[in-house]
DNA sequence: ATTATCTATAGATCTATAGATAATGC
DNA sequence: ATTATCTATAGATCTATAGATAATGC
């Protein structure tokens, strides 16, 4: 069969493709070297991707699979903050040990979000989207920003977060998020009467 | 005066560059039309920057001018909140004009800032970085987060705000920022005592 | 016979480097 | 005379495309 074939071919570029990028970096890496790895030409490497950057692509789908997971096996009435957490939770299971790509993924994904106005794409995100709008709906959420960029900014703090954790791990991935979660909710200023007076301004 | 011309070279160099990156994409644009509009050989591109990524770090150092002009005229005690929607403001008034360069401006410096450990770049990035210090260290700040932390998540609040907005913008630049600064401030959820009864989990 | 998958290769573009030119320092 | 700035150019790498091969459909 011929799919099969063409599937398995692909699939050896790509898996060549991430082992070259962890080796020498998605900027520096010869596509040569990819193809040689997967025993195939060069053209070959083309065929099946445009660019370097459609791995990537491949990889950002791929790297939801544990998240969406952890989601779909949530109760239907979870609260809003298991939800979240369970997000992060996805998140860090996943990146933790692809911190090397992570940067290179984010901007690749930023780009195909926004330059390529695939805007529907990932399935984490359009999970998220959809529980925000919900609970929006029930007036649980504050309005000042639309739903779906709230939780635009909640994926950004759980990024935000794993790349500053990449950079320096003081303390475990788990607790950085579990951190950027509460603060995502409950902004930085603490709620005391304190913090209140101060704004007189 | 040597160090005059070269300089002059460069900066024709600089302000060629941007052009064709607006024109073309900075992916897509050939750095021999860069060349070309600055009327020099493309070999003397490669002398004055490495590679097309390096334009946008000057680009951003640019970027920063608005911003910490504005900072810098802050009152010495100034509230919190004006500190950051000062901030806001300068980072408005410049991308606004520049929304096409925005987000590759946006992934190269987030692999300047990670990728070649440049951490302590950006005058925005440590004049927020020391306020943020300064409020931590009276108590004011959340503390689950280190203040560094906290104030590279403020910036990427506001650079996913100008993202989004440039992608549809539904309101004012201004009032987008706004709207992120208070969310940044005082999280997602409204602060009523309904809420507060629902984290009971 | 037609089409999908892949290869070989030509042409485009990038990157590295040897050398030309003109300013600087002695 | 030496050095900084820039050019010309060789070699590396990428991208586009013509063609080979083998599976598919009739």
């Amino acid at each position: 069969m011929r799919e099969k074939q063409r599937e398995e071919t692909r699939r050896r570029l790509y898996l060549a493709a991430l082992e070259v990028f962890r080796r020498d970096g998605v900027a520096a890496c010869r596509i040569d070297d990819i193809a040689q790895k997967a025993e195939v030409s060069r053209a070959a490497f083309y065929f099946h991707f445009p660019t370097k950057e459609h791995v990537l692509v491949d990889f950002l789908a791929e790297s939801e699979a544990p998240t969406v997971e952890r989601l779909n096996a949530l109760p239907p009435g979870a609260p809003f903050e298991q939800v979240l957490s369970t997000c992060a939770e996805g998140l860090a299971a996943f990146w933790k040990h692809e911190a090397k790509l992570l940067v290179d993924a984010l901007t690749t994904s930023l780009k195909v979000t926004t330059v390529l106005e695939d805007r529907d794409s990932g399935a984490v995100r359009a999970f998220m989207a959809n529980r925000f709008r919900e609970l929006a709906g029930r007036g649980e959420l504050v309005t000042a920003v639309p739903p779906e960029v709230l939780s635009d900014f909640f994926i950004s703090y759980m990024l935000v977060a794993l790349i500053s954790w990449a950079g320096a791990p003081t303390t475990s991935l788990e607790q950085t998020l579990e951190a950027s979660m509460q603060l995502f909710l409950h902004g930085a200023r603490p709620s005391t009467p304190m913090a209140a007076g101060l704004k007189k301004k």
